[in-house]
DNA sequence: TTCTTTTATGGGAGCACTCTAAAACTTATC
DNA sequence: GATAAGTTTTAGAGTGCTCCCATAAAAGAA
């Protein structure tokens, strides 16, 4: 059982390679009629085409590449499906790339672009230190999944799709304080002005401000540089708070993980959510729901973001369109984790 | 800034351009001196051969297709990662491939197969309804990891790696027999013979037979075929278990996503876990945990579960080494969740 | 009928590599 | 100094496909 190669369909259709070719890529250049005998004989043999000859002559390659700092994080694994699925339709294919935290995503891209040829390119997370300038380096268009980068030039080299962070943020810390609490912490990213946890502070910092509340630094918990948001950390986190004797009537964490990571922290602690602490997560995985208590969070429209994203890639990458910069809105879910039982008892 | 090939590379060392295929292959016939000058100019330039024009050319193509059924499930994501990770240290690339539940997994492999030139397949998870035949189509040497096929015969046109899942699901039921319980439900996957589920409802079967406790079938739950193990799933089978008015102590479910389900759909009613009905999972993923209570299950070693995996595929690719059929041990992990407070209140 | 235009097809160069076979250069042996 | 044997290098064929260009056939215009 060899290898099948166009030669072969060609052969059996009685016609030249290119013909095949033709047939297969919806050239226009074609008798329908041909067209139509050639695909079934491809259909009949089974003929699948070498990705990696066509790859190697054509200019549009077909090849998007999906970096991620964390496949395991439930957000990205998530979206990862939808974006499979998008790229798959369009009969583009996929390649993911885990990014370690130690790497820097536009490097890998550079690499992954010499090596595979990418047609584009999507990140979900990162950082991008160097911003514009570095992923300017990219040949492919860059779309920018779930990332800080608010700020958008016209002429921009990438596109960029996710929940304004900062409105979101502010959502959530504002209802914090129209249920009453006053020392509301945070357990968010690193301080890299790049950061999704950037954003989701500088929300939290307005909220508080509106509601004429001072902020307590000593209630800000940051992770380290490329740690990934999960629940270990969120635990750790919780823990120094709770040991460091200030007063704290809520926490607001900036992943659902980490929230779930201080739910467990304050349960180990001998208390109880959210009578003594009114936990809040972001992002709105599965287990949010199912947690018990189940968590107040932002729910990010995952799916939706996901096909976005994809879209206005292929938008750039076949129509030469412009960059674009999309947001979308987040859905506060309110549940048990915030319940404000002391207050509202009599309602 | 034009694209840099091997030609480019062999000008600017004054060598041939297969002098400089030789010195990046480590191909042994070849002048150390030469080749490390050679590999300088490489570094200098941030040459990256061109994959596609490798793998044309290429008998090993070096690149690895992992096959999975649900890349968001996170005990699947986290491997990946693993893979991935042990895939890249050997220079081979890997594809992953989400495959749908409708989709027969082989298929899905046979086509990446011509269109990628794979010279090794992973499968995570996944069912093989025609088994070894189907299997045996394939070119590509195969790991299966944590799927059905305890059977394995010499000269196996496949290897495999995965915990033995009917022990460990007997572990588990036989220790909530020992915890008292006799009526104990069971939340598994299809009755397929080929299925991980099957295994489990075995070990589970085998566990109440010792402890001579009679099986009642109304409190053995299927997912339908294809399914993913989520977290509404079991919400879902629980809810039934507990609203046909059977008798139960405990609820062994066969993935610790389902379990999570299972407990907060026994929250919802108004009862307790453990207190009113014990819950055990199984796979060990960082939720369970976390999770409150914290779940008891049987933790699977997923790390050395991948490792293990990519490296019978490499030790077949390249040693050409027989198929085998690795098992690791699981550890059964006793937390809250089936913490047994009627009987041993006096401890 | 002859010339131009349109439509359909095939030939073959080229993509960036790898790898075989042969060439060029060493060194050893008599 | 000639031959053999080994080492290092190179030319060039081959990989499966796309796409430009040439050609052939059909259609339309003169």
């Amino acid at each position: 059982m060899e290898t099948i190669t166009i030669k072969d369909i060609a052969k059996l259709c009685g016609v030249g390679v290119s013909t095949v070719s033709r047939a297969m890529n919806d050239h226009p250049d074609i008798n329908p009629e041909t067209k139509q005998m050639i695909m079934d004989v491809i259909r009949e043999n089974n003929y699948i085409p070498n990705n990696s000859a066509r790859n190697l002559k054509r200019t549009d390659s077909k090849n998007i590449a999906v970096l991620v700092k964390g496949v395991d994080n439930p957000l990205f694994s998530r979206m990862i499906r939808v974006i499979e699925e998008e790229i798959g339709k369009k009969k583009y294919s996929m390649v993911v790339h885990q990014v370690e935290y130690y790497e820097d995503e536009v490097e890998a891209a550079l690499e992954l672009e010499q090596e595979k040829r990418l047609c584009g390119i999507i990140f979900l997370g990162g950082f991008y230190s160097e911003s514009s300038e570095s992923l300017a380096r990219l040949k492919a268009p860059v779309v920018l999944v779930t990332s800080a980068k608010p700020q958008f030039e016209q002429n921009s080299t990438y596109s960029a799709v996710s929940v304004d962070d900062i409105r979101e943020s502010y959502k959530m810390v504002d209802y914090l304080c129209r249920q009453g609490h006053k020392d509301i912490a945070i357990i968010t990213a690193t301080m890299h002005d790049e950061s999704v946890g950037k954003l989701r502070l500088l929300g939290y910092y307005k909220a508080l401000q509106e509601n004429n509340i001072n902020v307590n630094e000593k209630l800000v918990k940051y992770m380290d540089e490329g740690e990934d948001y999960s629940m270990g950390r969120g635990y750790q986190l919780m823990t120094e708070l709770l040991e460091s004797g200030e007063k704290i009537s809520a926490v607001f964490a900036i992943s659902d993980s980490l929230a779930i990571g201080a739910c467990r922290a304050i349960h180990d602690k001998g208390l109880q959510v959210p009578e003594d602490i009114a936990v809040a997560g972001f992002d709105g995985i599965d287990i949010a729901s199912y947690y018990s208590p189940s968590l107040t969070t932002i729910i990010q429209p995952m799916e939706a973001i996901a096909k976005e994203a994809t879209q206005i890639l292929f938008n750039v990458i076949r129509d030469k369109s412009m960059h674009t910069r999309k947001f979308f809105e987040g859905e506060l879910a309110v549940r048990e984790s915030t319940e404000n039982n002391k207050e509202n008892s009599a309602d």
